[in-house]
DNA sequence: TTAATTTGTTACCGTACGGGAACATTTTGT
DNA sequence: ACAAAATGTTCCCGTACGGTAACAAATTAA
């Protein structure tokens, strides 16, 4: 779950930029991120403001979890959302 | 440099990396994007099989827009989403 | 192993998403 | 300026989100 930069030695997490083509892999995201940080689901739901059945849905990549919301959590994991084009000038 | 929509066959203009702290950034992400390749609301809700109303509602940042058909959008836009944690490297 | 913690899942239920369509408003093009 | 196109907004309404609570299953710790 932790990668140890051989080099610098330095915990550097194992989200560092991963991409989100879908919802399942957002949810992979989130749970490595909390777990990472030792957070329970019931941490996180209260981080946010949210139930920890929206924890758990989120994870598990349901579609129809609110956007608001996901960008919350997302936030309170540290983690920053990027758009990137595909067609770079 | 110009590149060219391999599937609508259009010049969808240049890069960015922006980053989405909240919705409301969203919306006008998705916006200039939709704009920059010349598709209406119309246009892009029948690209991803949604309604304009959605199109609509997301452009202006609402905060519950469904996440599924959020990232169907973006993918449709040729936006691709990523996660960097905060503390990384 | 056992017990405690964590997580998955279900039910109840207030609230609202979002499609379609219609209308109002804004923007665009000539 | 005008007309057409695009967008914002509202209605109706089927569907379902997600909070809370409860329980089951799974994971972890001792």
């Amino acid at each position: 779950m932790c990668y140890i930069d051989p080099v610098r030695e330095q915990n550097v997490g194992a989200t560092m930029d991963h991409q989100i083509p879908n919802t399942k892999e957002l949810g992979m995201i989130v749970r490595d991120a909390r777990k990472q940080q030792g957070l329970t689901q019931e941490d996180l739901a209260g981080l946010t403001g949210t139930g920890r059945r929206f924890i758990s849905d989120l994870e598990q990549g349901k579609e129809t979890a609110e956007l608001g919301k996901v960008l919350a959590v997302l936030a309170s994991l540290g983690l920053a959302l990027f758009a990137q084009s595909k067609w770079s000038k």
